[in-house]
DNA sequence: TTGCAATTGCAACATAGTTGCATTAATTTT
DNA sequence: AAAATTAATGCAACTATGTTGCAATTGCAA
């Protein structure tokens, strides 16, 4: 089970996500809110959030966790998959909305996919 | 630069990719060779031969590093990009010879990819 | 052989993430 | 409104992956 009682500390992370529609590394987050709470809450909040389909996450091009808010999710419904992009000079990470195809592999069933996208963002683009 | 000295050590490891055409993960080489060399050496001489194109790098779906031979590489040309499958039942992890199309995105200049399909594999398949 | 630089082992460190447990605080019950 | 319940938190200790500095070793060329 996910969020069951709305702490403080529950309304500082989801207002950071609500008020930027930005994708944060959880090393970030636990920076932003270091002085509040404790990094292992942070951890916490983060995990039951994600299972009440409240916020995704995923893997920066270091390996780092990231996440960012859900668009159209539920406790009992994931469906908002899709592609991210990061920056390589800002290291910004965006979800994107494009569908990618992915080809079917003989004798293989593909159920989820994990696709990173890697170069300029339009700021560092220039 | 990559490998300068054939080492035992480096034999050692390159043994390991040339008899099974078969990705590994570091965690995994470290456990296989570790009677016969310090786990820094390890990720050292895997630094060396990604450096010389013969073997590459990517993330596995929780974020370890695992490594795969490369096929028509070399120092200063690497060549040898593509997705990979990791099952989710046994962990196997496969380099795919597969082309995704990846669509241009609007202010963006994509660079490279990271693709992670998973599933289950041949032998989990049935 | 000898000499030297590449390589290795080792211990200590860095960082991300997890766990157990006592304490605190939302929320429900009385 | 107070008490009871139990989710949530803080903290310290821990695990895991990966890195670094440095002294000791070893491959290789002269
Ligand atoms: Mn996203
Ligand atoms: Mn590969
Ligand atoms: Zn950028
Ligand atoms: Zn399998």
């Amino acid at each position: 089970m996910g969020i069951i009682r709305k702490t403080k500390a529950v309304t500082t992370v989801l207002q950071i996500f609500e008020e930027k529609n930005e994708a944060k590394s959880v090393v970030h987050l636990i920076e932003l809110v270091k002085d509040k709470m404790n990094k292992t809450t942070v951890y916490r909040i983060l995990d039951r959030l994600e299972q009440d389909g409240v916020i995704h996450s995923f893997n920066g091009k270091d390996g780092l966790k990231w996440y960012a808010k859900c668009e159209g999710c539920s406790a009992n419904h994931h469906s908002d998959k899709h592609p991210h992009f990061q920056c390589t000079e800002c290291d910004k990470v965006e979800c994107l909305s494009i569908e990618i195809n992915i080809p079917s592999i003989k004798n293989h069933k593909v159920e989820s996919t994990d696709i990173l996208l890697m170069g300029q963002c339009e700021v560092c683009c220039v």
